[in-house]
DNA sequence: AAACTGTATTAGAATCTATAGTACAGTATG
DNA sequence: CATACTGTACTATAGATTCTAATACAGTTT
């Protein structure tokens, strides 16, 4: 559970919950599974009950998880999760898109690019 | 010169930057331009001179000026600075591929989505 | 009843951003 | 040479954000 890291300039909380929600979307967490109490996940990660929970409090909000006061966080279904981060990701796409062409550069050849060398990255 | 976004929640000193950049990238500003003073730049800009200082010094920096004390600051030539923000663009689009992967989706699928959708946006 | 859950509130430390004033060094121009 | 312009450096302060900490309260489980 090497969830922090330090030489990482975002804040530990969203961190957090960057990793759970990759381990929702990803199936390794199950719908309706609970996740580790705010108090236990804090002494698990050296930190603060309360940064834990303001990454609770997100991943609530962006409806990965829903909160029962008095037994704990679950797991939210994962289909429609996936549609909507499929969007976001397709609007970070396109905000690159238009950074690209706005210098005159052309996406598809930077997209090739990328992506060999992304699977080259794989091979090794 | 509308430079300052304040519902950007850039520093101010890096949304001067990268204006810069796009600017001299482009070809708007020519190679040995001068431009304008530290100054002058934080009047239009309604701004402190520090804060434009602080602007410049990151984009000597990263190359894309030289600065000559009592003369003022210059635009390199943007050959070689081409190539290089190309470089970091193609380093933005593999991240962004890997978290796509990561998430069992297709990246050269959504990268076709992401561009029309660019394109209609053009057309508007 | 005891031990666990989430949630809310308040306070303080540390860091980042921006502003402000001052000072010094080099250049351009009269 | 004098003045006004340049860049650069330093210190101090204020505000916002992030994180830690302690505490309290509410609900659930056993």
């Amino acid at each position: 559970m090497d969830f922090i890291d330090y030489l990482d300039s975002r804040p530990i909380y969203e961190q957090i919950a960057s990793r759970y929600k990759q381990l929702i979307l990803t199936g390794v967490l199950s719908p309706n599974e609970k996740l580790p109490s705010v108090r236990k996940l804090a002494m698990e990660l050296s930190t603060n009950p309360n940064t834990v929970q303001k990454a609770y409090a997100m991943l609530e909000r962006e409806g990965y998880l829903y909160s029962v006061k008095g037994r704990g966080n679950f797991v939210r279904e994962n289909d429609s999760l996936i549609d909507q981060k499929k969007d976001e990701l397709k609007g970070k796409m396109k905000e690159l898109i238009k950074e690209i062409q706005d210098l005159g550069l052309d996406p598809q050849e930077l997209f090739t690019a990328a992506l060999e060398e992304a699977e080259e990255d794989d091979r090794d």
